[in-house]
DNA sequence: CGAGCTGTTGATCTGCATCAAGGTCTGTGG
DNA sequence: CCACAGACCTTGATGCAGATCAACAGCTCG
């Protein structure tokens, strides 16, 4: 039943009704527990679904052609897994536990089906798809021009903005669940240079660390080394037409809103 | 009044109907002609619109910190341009004509309504941002660890395939309308160093050009040089709860390859 | 208590950037 | 029709950020 996901990602947007909320909550098979570096789904499966994070850290990645590997997307809490694979026939990406880590998974003709009944909850991950993609984009520049000790910084920033609005991490900074080599994989450099950069930091102030725990010790200053520009997702949706209200429903027998 | 789009990217999937295609059609404002190098959306822009790109060549990019620029997407006729910005108050990227270009605004508005009551177009949209979304998942890694001529040599394989696709180049190759400097760009690469690849590639006898003219002389061997891995989009949409129309050969009696 | 991750540090190498100087082509105005 | 300017391409010389190679130290967990 209900499987009581964090559904911030959900309602950022006032698009969907609570109704709509608690079918997408419907949608997901019982959690389930995944090891550290277990493999939720492999590049190349034929495996049909998207999964609901949880609990954990998840890394989405390529395998490339010598056997290293690029991380393209670094999943927390409350996103989705696996959804860029569903244009094709099989999985484009490998989706590992990082840390160890609960999914939910949902089968792909749920989902779809749910989204040809409501077009809010189309629309709605419609949107969260673009915006996933300004994240690569902004990516992408950073590995291409960025310098490596600007991108560890933007990865910083990025990561406590992120664990801050989820409700994990405190005053004093978070707990980085990434190895030094995982790192690499995500900004494209060695797990040695890695090393050096955030030694870099912390000689310059502007990050203490012990063990697995980092703080920002001067973030503005580690915010304007880094260049990341800010990006707030729109709330607006009023060029949706809608003030936002509930899809008539009864999908029941009726076609709802038209098709053919 | 309907502009006559290409519509290929809309029916690849046999999601829409030709009533759903046709008022797709029918959103877009009279078809605009923009110069070489005009700025059809600047980055921060508040233009709220998508263009249909009807002819010519156009780049979406980002400006960076010091100046320099990333391309992030390379758009060819047919494409949908600016749809990223859809979820943020202002544009993103920044969409330039590279070539005398003509393009076709839609209002999001417009857009937003139209998804709205159709589910399988919010569908269809979906599922081209999650197609880009891999291509910039493929760049990323490209970018991030293959060498500069694999990055050349998957560049030329790409457009090839993409060109042939839409009609443009001929078995004697396709019109290169990038600069050297602009395939800098988009591979984070300094004009120089473009040169030299190109120059590389052509002394290996992979590639011939003749001025904007490139011909792969072994697009195999260049295949495996630029260790791209093909990519077919599905055109499976049984997912979304919907039996998929062409269905090419319905098995005689038994069980041909089997679905579900 | 030993094996394997993970992190740290130094020495060296190299792919691509940078700097610099022409060369070629195209369009433009005289 | 010519001259000239600007955009683009080409080629050489040199520099440097980050890779690679190599050790070792600390931690964790069987």
């Amino acid at each position: 039943m209900t499987t009581n996901f964090p559904t911030y990602r959900l309602t950022a947007t006032s698009l969907l009704t609570p109704a709509d909320v608690a079918r997408i909550q419907a949608l997901g098979e019982p959690p389930q527990r995944i090891a550290r570096y277990g493999v939720i789904r492999s590049e190349g499966s034929s495996d049909r679904s998207v999964y609901f994070l949880l609990e954990g850290w998840v890394a989405a990645s390529m395998l490339l052609w010598d056997g290293e590997r690029q991380i393209v997307k670094l999943h927390l809490p409350g996103d989705m897994l696996g959804s860029t694979s569903m244009c094709f026939d099989s999985a484009v990406d490998t989706v590992t536990a990082l840390t160890p880590a609960v999914v939910s998974r949902i089968p792909l003709e749920r989902i779809g089906a749910l989204m040809m009944t409501s077009p809010a909850i189309a629309v709605t991950m419609l949107l969260a798809a673009q915006e996933e993609r300004t994240v690569l984009m902004d990516r992408l520049a950073a590995v291409g021009r960025a310098s490596a000790l600007a991108r560890v910084a933007a990865l910083l920033i990025e990561l406590s903005d992120r664990l801050h609005r989820i409700g994990h991490g405190d005053d004093d900074g978070f707990d980085l669940a990434l190895t030094q080599e995982q790192i690499g994989d995500l900004l494209a450099l060695t797990p040695v240079h890695v090393n050096r950069m955030l030694r870099q930091l912390q000689e310059l102030g502007l990050v203490a660390r012990r063990g697995r725990r980092v703080r920002l010790i001067d973030p503005s200053a580690l915010r304007r080394l880094a260049a990341v520009r800010p990006r707030t997702v729109s709330t607006d949706v009023s060029w949706l037409g809608r003030d936002m209200q509930p899809v008539a429903i009864p999908p029941v027998n009726g076609d709802g809103p038209l098709r053919r």
